[in-house]
RNA sequence: GGCGGCGUAGCCAAGUGGUAAGGCAGAGGUCUGCAAAACCUUUAUUCAUCGGUUCGAUUCCGAUCGCCGCCUCCA
């Protein structure tokens, strides 16, 4: 049975879905201003682990992630570089799909952009408005929080005590607001070049936390089952989202929230500032392998901070290279019929202990354990020829298994070398059968600048690309 | 000022009221023509510090120090 941390009750609790084996899932994505930090990719992995052990467990998920692209940030860069929002983010979509990708992240089911749910926000704030949670002061529209009694019941702010050292922050807006915790539902543009919308409700544009009611209720219902983001979501974002969704719908709005740590660089907030800032595409142009940023990533479990090192992900790159070595050496090994018990016995202990520690708030660090101990005793019966064809068999499924969730193995197909490659490497094995040592190491040698990497083995010659 | 998280070997890091998972790096060994890979052995009498509760605490409580986050756009 799988326990999650449910942030609405600050406990662990049994995950039970509102309709019997399927899950509705809504990701809070990135705002696309720029390219995705690493940080970003923290959370996405987490999402897209969520997602795959749902799936494992044998839920249907209907994954939803927003991307939000009308935001104070982008109205002004795109302003500033003289495009439209939509010509202005093109190439930071772009590329967080090709980042998404490389990281091995599956690709979420629907993918709703604000920009192009203007009429269900809209719907969304007159229903507030009609229920008098919402206002309106000068040209913009306000959520009423006096009007939602539960309103901190996610993040458990307490505005009293925060008054003393925050107020000042809070006080600062520029807009007319009944309270100084209201919200913007609906902004009024500030001139007539930025980009707005016409509407019933005015010409302006929507505020940040609308989209993520309105687009969820569009595509998993007023009600849903999970909700996830980045640990800084939770105030004020999540909590506006319920008070929106909640004030509109009079119904519960998600059962389950999950928030992800951050990652820290050195052991400090990564920034600009500090120039320990990073995206993906800087680390994999240092030449770290997706798979190994991937498992980087999910080694430790989202619930807490992860500290960025290039030390630990260059540990990393060697663990996966490892890892694949493995699950290599494993599909070609050549084994005779029949079982070995006591490896069928560690191969069905190792499926019960990744999912006991998968089910532990999705405990990946756990996870990963589990297969490295396997790893090692399988490693041992293929060096001593005890493994048969049955646990060969069932342990690559095994492997598939684990695989579907952490995707960490790669795809693990064999290229075909070109052949003057090919000639060298019989050239080698002829050299080596007449213990001509001085031609075969050269041989050896010269394959390795070009990045192929020989084992000699009892059954002939594995090559790897370094 | 309010609220929350963390501090475990050289590094990354899991975990628990009953005596420290896993990875990387290091040392010795097996195998090998030599390598590589793999395997075996080894690497924290100890879990920031100081107190308390307990038969027993790294795990619970309190204090102290340090780091991180939210309270403002953020993953």
């Amino acid at each position: 049975m799988l326990r999650i941390h449910n942030t609405l009750s600050g406990k662990l609790e049994e995950f039970h879905p509102l309709r019997e084996g399927e899950v509705s899932f809504y990701y809070c994505g990135p705002t696309v201003w720029d390219y995705g930090h690493i940080g970003n990719f923290r959370s996405a992995v987490a999402a897209d682990i969520v997602r795959r052990y749902l799936q494992f467990k044998g839920f249907k998920v209907t994954h939803v992630m927003n991307i939000t692209d009308v935001e104070d940030r982008i109205i002004a860069k795109s302003q500033e570089a003289g495009l439209s929002i939509d010509d202005y983010t093109a190439k930071y979509i772009d590329a967080l799909w090709e980042d998404f990708d490389a990281l091995g992240c599956e690709r979420p089911d629907v993918v709703p952009r604000a920009t192009r749910h203007i009429p269900q926000m809209v719907n969304l704030i007159e229903k507030l408005l009609e229920a008098n949670h919402a206002y309106r002061s000068d040209g913009s529209i306000y959520y009423r929080i006096s009007s939602f009694p539960e309103y901190g019941k996610l993040s458990r702010i307490n505005f009293s005590g925060n008054i003393a050292g925050a107020s000042e922050r809070i006080d600062t807006d520029k807009y007319e607001k009944e309270d100084a915790r209201d919200f913007a539902l609906w902004k009024e543009s500030a001139s007539a070049t930025e980009p707005a919308w016409d509407s019933a409700i005015g010409r302006g544009r929507p505020g940040w936390h609308i989209e993520c009611s309105a687009m969820s209720m569009k595509y998993l219902g007023e009600t849903f089952d999970l909700h996830a983001g980045g640990i800084d979501l939770v105030f004020p974002h999540h909590e506006n989202e319920i008070a929106q969704s909640e004030g509109a719908t009079g119904k519960e709005f998600v059962r389950y929230w999950l928030h992800f740590e951050h990652l820290k660089v050195e052991g400090e907030t990564m920034s600009k500032s500090k120039g320990n800032y990073y995206t993906f595409r800087d680390i994999a142009a240092k030449g770290y392998s997706p798979a190994a940023i991937r498992y980087f990533l999910l080694s430790v479990p989202y619930n807490k901070q992860i500290n960025f090192t290039f030390d630990a992900l260059t540990g990393a790159e060697k663990t996966v290279s490892g890892l694949q070595d493995f699950r290599a050496r494993l599909s070609e090994a050549k084994t005779e019929s029949g079982s070995n018990e006591a490896i069928h016995e560690a191969t069905e202990k190792a499926l019960k202990d990744f999912e006991a520690g998968m089910d532990d708030d999705l405990n990946t660090s756990v996870a990963l354990a589990v297969i490295h101990n396997l790893s090692r005793t399988v490693n041992t019966a293929l060096a001593r020829k005890q493994l048969r064809a049955d646990n060969q068999r069932e342990l690559l499924e095994l492997l598939e298994r684990f695989d579907s969730v952490l995707n960490i193995f790669g795809t693990n197909q064999r290229e075909m070398l070109d052949s003057e490659v090919q000639a060298l490497i019989a050239e080698r094995q002829e050299a080596r059968r007449r213990r001509d040592f001085p031609r075969s190491d050269e041989i050896r040698d010269e394959l390795a600048e070009r990045g192929i990497v020989l084992e000699d083995t009892k059954d002939g010659v594995r090559w790897k690309r370094k």
